[in-house]
DNA sequence: CTGAAAGCGCTTACAG
DNA sequence: CTGAAAGCGCTTACAG
């Protein structure tokens, strides 16, 4: 015998009794709940969590779906793991558990999302790396599984979602590099759909027209997103007619090969060419001369999340009166050595 | 009406044969098997889990114990992200789930693990972060669930485990700063009771024997595994009464904050002071000089703890038939400009 | 080859 | 306040 019945068996009571003083019901007898703790203690009784969704219809987990690519994995350094320590800050406040999915790099995001979902597995929902158009939206919308997004999709507001600063800081660092009398400057993105390459572009575009300073497209250079993408990126500056004097990078693993690019062709990062990355992370610090960026906090991110995420589970509304989130996550300049005035 | 019973009810037939034409049980009409499954595809059936678990006792999910400590996150890099790739890449193949349970920072690791087995929502699981004296080991052992560590623990060889070969590595980098002329040779390990750092230390005691070098317990330098721990590093190396010209460092976090301080000193990293790293992770590239250190494939050896995992569970021990697994991970060197004869 | 039935461990109306 | 019973969705001996 094992469980609850063990449990009941023990005490001489039925197991709806046990059940009932194990979950907090108000119709225990007070003597009787202590009996039944006591005993679970002792007999270190674990609730078979199985029973309990298969009778519940509800899990107490709540998933985050990544992708394990290379890839991802090359970029997104401390990421995750920040941003988990963050959402269990918040979630464990609701005795609700985090499990991280893992979408293998064979297998289609959409098609794997809907065998977790259909496994029944998780309460709810956070995806990560959302695409413009994301069909993994559309599906946990229809599936009614409570859900938020890490990243903005091109479906406007008609779910929660959380995103980074991706105009504001394209602004700042437009700001602060006109403000050290840059006139040409240069802007690194990804050549690939994802959503945060072209908010990115936009915000750089509108900052530039509010300064007053022409938009040219050969100054937009669409590179990979990795140490080589930096290194190209570095190749096709050169090679402008009119060099830039300054660069944005919305990733900071393509700074690497921008450095070599520029140490070869004999040009000071800083002096010859100011450089601008998106977000701080332990990364950058090994860079010299260290690299300017903006900071944000990893764990606040991900408890926002968390936050998110309860206020559009029916369960937890009540306590979490936001509505469905639509948050735009700040971030703050973290002056460095790699930018400065034109020809130092 | 939904699940099994509706698909039931649709094709006129009972739940068990159902059931039976869906897990591919051998008695079953071929014609009838048919359509099932496409019944199946056309009413977008899929099995609830916790319905399978409850029956079967088991749950076709594999789970990764991570921590998701700050300390964790700055240290990892893309380690876990890599690891998990490659561990999808074998289980997959059994069509196993992989399923991340990261323990928060606030949590005990044990109490963690004790609730994550209770709730029986893995069949096996892979441990990581694995301490000298890890009283998770005897719980799993206990509690019959088969598991693999990444990490030697203090027990022998009582249950399967890969590790990085910490030995291997402080040998042949002992080897290569002699052939260099290199006589004083610091190392820079933990202070807690992390496993690798005594293997780390044995390691380097016996490569000096080897080569008739005195041990100096001055050389061993105890940082913390942190920027600003390789920074104090580097100023206990130029506290020295009589100064190494070499130092081996078990984390390459360590290497931003010991080549500021060596700038500061004046010191040319590689001419001055050799330096060596631990693992090749995106992150050493970042640095300049570039660091020697040692490279591994991450998505090969997340495909051999899924192996040896299967090896230890009842279900695929035949078809893989290691036993349990005790194997040192080998790791390659490969040369930056971090080191080289001393004084240049 | 198929159907009817039992039962995995739990929670929750329902009666008392 | 407690017990007896039903039932969540599935798999699997057992009969036929």
């Amino acid at each position: 015998m094992k469980g609850i019945r063990r449990l009941a068996k023990h005490l001489n009571i039925s197991i709806g009794t046990v059940s009932r003083a194990l979950n907090g019901k108000p119709d225990v007898n007070e003597e009787t709940r202590k009996r039944v703790l006591a005993a679970a203690v002792e007999l270190g009784y674990e609730p078979n969590q199985a029973g309990r969704s298969l009778r519940k219809g509800s899990t107490g987990a709540v998933g985050l779906m990544i992708e394990s690519s290379p890839e991802t994995a090359a970029n997104s350094d401390n990421f995750f793991l920040g941003l988990i320590d963050g959402l269990q800050s918040v979630l464990s406040r609701q005795s609700l558990d985090l499990l991280v999915l893992p979408c293998p790099s064979e297998e289609d995001p959409n098609d794997y999302l809907q065998r977790m979902v259909a496994r029944q597995l998780v309460d709810a929902m956070i995806l990560s790396a959302t695409q413009h158009r994301d069909p993994r939206i559309a599906l946990l919308s229809g599936a009614d599984i409570p859900f938020v997004t890490m990243g903005r999709a091109g479906f406007g507001d008609s779910h929660a979602w959380i995103d980074l600063d991706f105009e504001g800081v394209a602004n700042r660092a437009i700001d602060r590099l006109v403000g050290q009398s840059h006139r040409r400057i240069a802007v690194a993105v990804p050549p690939t759909d994802v959503n945060l390459g072209s908010i990115f572009l936009d915000g750089y575009k509108t900052a530039l027209r509010r300064h007053g300073l022409p938009f040219d497209p050969d100054l937009v250079i669409y590179a990979k997103t990795t140490e080589q993408g930096g290194y190209v990126a570095g190749d096709q500056l050169l090679g402008l007619s009119e060099r830039p004097t300054a660069i944005l990078l919305v990733y900071e693993l393509m700074a690497i090969g921008l450095y070599r690019r520029l140490s070869e062709a004999q040009l000071r990062v800083g002096k010859d060419m100011a450089v601008i990355g998106f977000r701080e992370s332990p990364r950058s610090r090994f860079l010299s001369p260290r690299l300017t960026c903006f900071r944000m906090s990893l764990h606040e991110l991900g408890g926002s999340l968390a936050e998110s995420l309860l206020a559009v589970m029916p369960q937890f509304q009540a306590q979490y009166p936001l509505g469905a989130v639509h948050m735009i996550w700040p971030m703050e300049l973290v002056e460095g050595e790699s930018d400065g005035p034109p020809g130092g």
